[in-house]
DNA sequence: TGTTGAATTTACAAACATTTTACAACTCGA
DNA sequence: TCGAGTTGTAAAATGTTTGTAAATTCAACA
């Protein structure tokens, strides 16, 4: 009956969950209140978790922009986005300095920076 | 057997009941007084509970609207179908923005995820 | 440690979408 | 035809999203 085929898998690991044919983010069994860039941003870094992805290709294809344009819009809206993931933020959305952004799945292997290693 | 056979099972929740064969909405155990659109509107939103419907469908649907067809009516029947709804107007029909609408039904589940967890 | 370029954060306004009100046009039975 | 109820539209009010500027913080490196 339902003729609502899916042809994206869902994302899903211990807390959040994204369903590419609703279009909706599950944090903690909450729906995430997305606006159309907020998740278009999401849904592309989750698409590609794992893999770092260049702010020029980010611009590209959420915004559209080509070319070398200069801009803080992508910062500001990934700090949106990390406000709205709540505490799991940073652990979900990297900060690739110089290159780009990159989504890493809840239970990522994290790498360990030296200057973080006390004791 | 009846030939008044009933093709569309009835929606029903802890509130409103719509009986799609008769054509009645019932809030509360109080018969609800819509007219012929707002009926239609309320119908087929309900009838895709939980489901985000664009506008352009909805135009399409109920009005027989295609194509790109600019008018606030969808927004002005919306209205006077919540006035009707009382209390759970907000509850029940989700503004979808930039999108659409969407009827949620009363003890609406936050999500439920395409694979069955547990068990 | 100081310099430099990049990212973060805040604030704001422009762009865009919905809600609300009011009213005119239409429908349909008495 | 009349009139009550229904429907569509315009326009203002309200609300939301988005992009940008500017100040601040951060990271890399000589």
């Amino acid at each position: 009956m339902g003729p609502v085929s899916s042809h994206n898998p869902p994302y899903r690991d211990e807390h959040l969950a994204v369903d590419f044919d609703r279009q909706a983010a599950i944090l903690d069994d909450e729906r995430m209140l997305l606006t159309r860039k907020e998740y278009d941003l999401l849904s592309l870094l989750v698409r590609h978790a794992g893999e770092i992805i260049p702010r020029e290709a980010l611009l590209m294809q959420v915004w559209g922009y080509g070319g070398d344009i200069r801009t803080r819009t992508l910062d500001v809206h990934v700090r949106r986005l990390r406000k709205k993931l709540g505490g799991y933020a940073d652990h979900y959305i990297e900060t690739i300095f110089g290159i780009g952004y990159r989504f890493q799945p809840f239970d990522a292997p994290r790498y360990i920076h030296p200057t973080a290693v006390g004791a």
